[in-house]
DNA sequence: GTGAAAGCGCTAACAC
DNA sequence: GTGTTAGCGCTTTCAC
């Protein structure tokens, strides 16, 4: 609901007019200010060390008086070095995004690096095949010194910069960041083998997402590293949604021979077991334990009194910044790949059978 | 634990100069590709009516061929439209601009416009006045089309390009979002005061920060129109934290006269009013109601069963980017100041008094 | 130590 | 309809 403010009555805009009036501040402005040339401005600007101390700081209290900076763009296209690197993200808003961004700002702070993100808002390109490559373009090898990408499928990608790549889905030849869904999942498995139970039920998450597919393959390799069967029945297709959590785990706990755990591929899913548990006037863990799984602490530990898995997403941005500022420093990585380690939280919510 | 894969052993980047290898390329080269000028190729890339359908058509294949994309520095220093939006924040990781992006990317999404945030590792020039200014000239009237500020400061901005303020601290000669902190903190008052409650403890926020300012401001203001005393033992000065916020708690309720209910600045101190609640072996809301402030939904929210106000950061956002896309497209604002509305969120954490 | 001039990739006149 | 050309603001030789 808008709130107009008294002074919002039709408003037209002229105050802006007048801010917008001043033209852009270039070079050759603090150039004739200074009463020097625009290269030597441009090495005063650039610390090139070439330039009389009296000059370089009568063009320095010129920039600073006029409040002049660099124009981005033509820095940009002028030179290799810009101290700007890049993000490409599709969703500008989705969870994962954002916890990635935590960890880039938390990496960049106190570098003498900017950071872009760059995110697209046609959504039709974003689906259709090759929009990294088209969007990477844009800022590589002119804005940006490196990039982190943020995309299934990074084979085709060449550029100019070094890139790192977050979560690939393709055998990709980029230094890359990688998530432990497997690993994961099978550590969940492990802790309730560990605990007694043999009849563990399953909520997948989407079909078609790589996660889904590696947190059910993690589930499966601790079944059979116990030498337990997999049974399809206990296997429910989900879809990381709350709703479709509920009705998998309904479809578990009316099972002629229903599990004594559950567990869930994310956090909504785990809330959708935690609902239908209940809505079965059933408890947790007296009649079953529930076990959920997340990329983001914050979503996992959300859920109270559930034993959950963390998975820093934020701490991938953080490493893959990293990665990129050694790369664009030319030294040599610790590791092409690294894999975010698994947190398993554990809490009240799984019960020791015998 | 960094996790080396086996790939990974003293991994120096040879596949990446590879990769590398291939030079930018440019609009010449598709205009050669093609067999025509570099100015036929701008017109096909600009959708201009006056080129051939032939022509057009065998440009546009070779630029899928190609696989070309042209470069953002070197288009935006030519001409004025970039179809890029810019929002310039001072810490990426903070939750405000992280709820922000999420409308943002909600407005963006299915337009013709790119984002892009600008953040600056460079802490030192973030605390300097005037970072806001200097980090803006860098891209506006270059890179963006128009800009979203989060910053307390905007007087001194002068710019190219249409601005849109997110809570500026000063009377800002910009359109602008702006928070609902005092009508908030007011709605709980009223509420808590409708519920009959005549001694409301208040937990403040961090000291020098405006939201601070305001809430307290509304809860005083509600005081005064119900005609109730402004009592400072009743006022503990916190600082947005679960620590401070048990503190505060603890003297509230070690008062001779203890307050019936605690209002909490924030949702970090209200759960140490929770804890100090507990700590004191009382409960809520038999013997004191609580309630918590806060500008994100989930953050507030994620408290069970404590009253919340809630006010959507993210809906500013949204809003800030439609304002924006008016003013670069040259319509006039419905208004220029948008104050985002709150919610109040009730649950069973504050009682009726008599 | 400083200036003049070329040109990065692109767009927008202006020719033809 | 299409090509030629002049810059956008900057960095970087190359002179002086």
């Amino acid at each position: 609901m808008p709130v107009l403010l008294p002074e919002s009555n039709s408003f037209t805009p002229m105050l802006l007019l007048m801010t917008q009036a001043k033209t852009t501040l270039t070079i050759r402005d603090v150039a004739k200010a200074a009463g020097v040339s625009v290269s030597t401005v441009s090495r005063v600007l650039n610390d090139k060390d070439d330039v009389s101390t009296e000059t370089y700081e009568k063009v320095q209290g010129v920039i600073a008086e006029l409040g002049y900076t660099s124009s981005l763009a033509a820095t940009s296209m002028r030179s290799r070095r810009t101290n700007v690197i890049g993000i490409l993200v599709v969703d500008m808003g989705d969870p994962f995004s954002l916890e990635l961004f935590k960890g880039i700002g938390r990496a960049i702070r106190g570098t003498e690096y900017d950071l872009i993100v760059y995110s697209s808002g046609r959504i039709a390109s974003n689906t259709e095949l090759g929009w990294e490559r088209r969007h990477l373009s844009r800022l590589d090898g002119s804005i940006t010194d490196g990039m982190i990408v943020v995309t299934p499928t990074t084979n085709e990608l060449t550029l100019i910069s070094p890139l790192v790549a977050i979560d690939p889905h393709d055998d990709n030849i980029f230094p890359a960041v990688i998530s432990s869904n497997r690993e994961g999942a099978s550590a969940v498995m492990d802790y309730l083998i560990s605990l007694g139970h043999r009849r563990i039920g399953y909520i997948a998450g989407r079909p078609g997402l790589l996660s889904t597919t590696h947190r059910q393959q993690g589930y499966q390799e601790a079944l059979q590293r116990a030498g337990l069967p997999i049974e399809p029945a206990l296997i429910q297709s989900g879809d990381y949604t709350r709703e479709t959590g509920f009705h998998c785990a309904q479809a578990l706990l009316t099972l002629p021979d229903p599990p004594t755990a559950i567990f869930a591929a994310n956090d909504q899913s785990a809330l959708g077991v935690i609902d239908a548990v209940h809505e079965a006037g059933l408890s947790i863990p007296d009649d079953v334990s529930v076990v959920g799984f997340d990329n983001i602490p914050q979503a996992a530990r959300a859920i109270p009194a559930l034993t959950t898995v963390d998975q820093s997403v934020s701490e991938m941005g953080y490493v893959a910044t990293n990665m990129l500022f050694k790369l664009i420093h030319g030294s040599s990585l610790d590791y092409q790949i690294y894999q975010v380690p698994i947190q398993l939280v554990i809490r009240e919510s799984c019960r020791s059978i015998q």
